[in-house]
DNA sequence: CCTGGTATTGAAAACCATTCCCAATATCGG
DNA sequence: CCGATATTGGGAATGGTTTTCAATACCAGG
């Protein structure tokens, strides 16, 4: 074997999913961005949408955020998606800000440390309600 | 309406499943309480799990975290579940610490603040492997 | 003790996001 | 053009959670 990604093919709906999340500023779950696809007459497949969903985010495209309902929402980061970050999600609307907390690094590092725990991981997200939601 | 909270009946169910969480060093989902229940004997309807878990959590009796799997799982904190705190969670044993970062709350809130977002909440986790899950 | 009213229970069905399956279709190298 | 490979998408399956609702438990009065 050759090894090395394997490059997946540039398709129809690929780009139609891509272009979905680019459009939005904020989080979107694999059902809304069908949906729009779908009102815009993109014709996307379900499952494919949550197949190109998934492989976005494998390849550090998409940020992934679970909601506390138990959908999984995505938003495109750009170049942003590669370095670690975090997001200031406003609950209404779906709007995000990247956001970046050294001392909040820093932090989960050592009291995990503190505690002897190993491969130390973190999830850090701020919710609100943006200016435009409000009143 | 006379109001107040409404004080539910001390029942069999509740009981066994308060004490079930209560057992456990970390977090559990429902599934697994029922489960644990029903191994030793003590006959819970699954609905009844999930209507109590609900509940101790409403009350603010017990935290909860849902896992990047999906599952919704609880953990009884005692008197810790009033104070606002985070975890530090064990991915492969559930364990669980309780942690607390008041930078990391300032930063949230500042960090809100700055974008114009009110209403401002967030969620912290942190998790790793604990040294009893090592090696 | 009965007894009617209220709260709780739990089995089964409904829900719903997500995944799986797989036959039809599109695309590529030769 | 052809056979090999990759992608698609409709529908079925999954799995956690919620809802439904008839049966049961509990309560306060009478
Ligand atoms: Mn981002
Ligand atoms: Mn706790
Ligand atoms: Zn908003
Ligand atoms: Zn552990």
């Amino acid at each position: 074997m050759t090894g090395g990604p394997t490059r997946r093919r540039e398709t129809r709906q690929g780009e139609a999913v891509r272009d979905a999340l680019a459009q939005s500023e904020g989080f979107r779950s694999a059902q809304d961005v069908y949906a729009a696809l779908r009102t815009e007459g993109e014709n996307v497949g379900l499952s494919t949408v949550y197949r190109h969903l998934q492989a976005l985010a494998d390849d550090g495209d998409v940020d992934v955020i679970h909601t506390p309902e138990g959908e999984t929402t995505y938003r495109y980061c750009g170049d942003a998606a590669r370095r670690h970050h975090h997001h200031l999600v406003c609950r209404v609307c779906g709007r995000a800000e990247e956001i970046e907390g050294r001392a909040v690094e820093r932090w989960a590092v050592s009291v995990a440390d503190q505690h002897g725990y190993s491969d130390v991981d973190h999830t850090v997200e701020v919710f609100g309600t943006c200016s435009a939601c409000q009143g």
